[in-house]
DNA sequence: TAGCATTAGACCGACCGTCGGTCTATAATT
DNA sequence: AATTATAGACCGACGGTCGGTCTAATGCTA
């Protein structure tokens, strides 16, 4: 799909790209495939434009004809990113046997399975992403995914208020607090992965598990659940994420 | 401070900087100085070195004689600010009168106090900080802040544990998990902020307003304190640093 | 309807300006 | 003399621009 490079008509090398072309949504889809791709391998500024073009076979002129700048393109991914991991857990949202606490620990729950079934490419992602100069990558993927699960979370809330489960004065507000707690567990995360890959994979199953019980708890609280109600630990998954085989 | 030219020996008009010697410790301060100001005006990205040392008048090679990047001066500035702020604070921590819900209340009294203090320049400086586009610096002061907060945070929810005022099954953890909380209002803030520029004020008060309570109420929660234990808010506080005069 | 002209826009790649960072020279200090 | 602090010319990488080419679809003519 990427890198096509093609010889000339006198059948010698040639190191000009050849002029190929496709719809506009297969080449910007497959530009943000290999910026994916890129960036979740070395982070967003250590990815030039000319990897990217170099990669998906086609010209500077060309990128820019799609994407106004790095930055756009870096926003357009992001957008991507969010939009398929909502879609991932839309059977949970659209499930209309589940009451508020259900919903919440199934959302939790289906991430959960999705992050152990890509172990080995999360982990990795995550070992890139999390890092401090990667920042950039990480904020806006991170605004990207927080503008489309906002609204979702806030009518969970709001759900969960009428049915007296939860008592959340203010469902949008909760729900954006809640969600920037979730990314109390990106630091977590990293040393975990860190210290996993330093060879102490124990240690940091068990550091990482009891975290995700704790964040478990803090979720509870703020919702004036009981705490262990919603389940954002579970046996086994810390160790299925960090002793994924990443070779 | 900064930007100074001198005349050369013969009395003409020399656009050459003149050599001038100072101790490192002046030296260094006054290029954070300079950073700190540029930073905070334009963002980190929209900073150049070149910027830097005209402002502090001094050359390219002696900015990289005290810095091994601009990135380095990105984290010292960091150090420093969040050093300064905990210095701020710190006749609560010495108080030897407080209790822990007392201490974590005076710790938010207090820097609100510093805010109303320095209201228009802080506005200011949120208004550029919480821009998306200067994650870069936002997270840099924030890693900084956090790292020099968190043991003293600790401690207090140690404390309060002891006393059996609070019940946070692992003081540390809780610590990062609150400090992380707080980023939470760095979006409110910077929408109410522009809100307010956009001459809707009291409407951004409001706004502001009822989100530092339902902060203080989520705080309250994790801690497992009866809501309104943690004052957060305060009156006039949100229309002190909304309304202030930015010209 | 075959053949030609026109046009939109996908695509190319040389080139440019900016900016972080390096290097050599030199002035001051010890 | 050696070391430290400075100056500023210079470098290379990188994001972005620009003039122009190529192709496929559309319209037009005979």
């Amino acid at each position: 799909m990427c890198l096509q490079r093609v010889s000339s008509a006198n059948g010698s090398e040639d190191q000009r790209l050849a002029r190929v072309i496709k719809s506009p949504e297969i080449r910007s889809a497959e530009l943000l495939d290999c910026a994916q791709r890129l960036f979740f391998e070395r982070g967003y500024n250590n990815t030039t434009v000319n990897d990217i073009i170099r990669e998906a076979g086609l010209s500077k002129g060309a990128f820019y004809h799609y994407f106004p700048s790095k930055e756009a393109l870096l926003e357009a991914l992001a957008a991507r990113v969010a939009r398929e991991s909502m879609e991932e857990l839309r059977p949970i949202l659209d499930d209309r046997s589940l009451d508020a606490v259900e919903r919440l620990n199934a959302l939790f729950a289906g991430s959960r399975r999705f992050k152990r079934e890509l172990a080995p490419q999360i982990r990795r992602t995550f070992d890139v992403v999390f890092r401090p100069e990667n920042v950039v990558l990480f904020h806006r993927i991170d605004r990207a995914v927080t503008e489309v699960a906002a609204p979702v979370i806030t009518e969970i809330i709001a759900e969960g208020n009428r049915a007296g489960r939860f008592d959340a004065p203010d469902p949008q507000a909760f729900a954006e607090m809640l969600l920037q707690f979730r990314l109390s567990l990106a630091t977590v995360m990293h040393r975990a992965i860190q210290q996993a890959e330093a060879g102490d994979i124990d240690e940091a199953v068990r550091v990482l598990d009891k975290r995700l019980r704790l964040y478990g708890i803090a979720v509870d609280r703020v919702l004036k659940l009981p705490d262990g109600t919603i389940k954002v630990a579970e046996p086994g998954f810390a160790r299925a994420l960090l002793a994924a085989d990443t070779s």
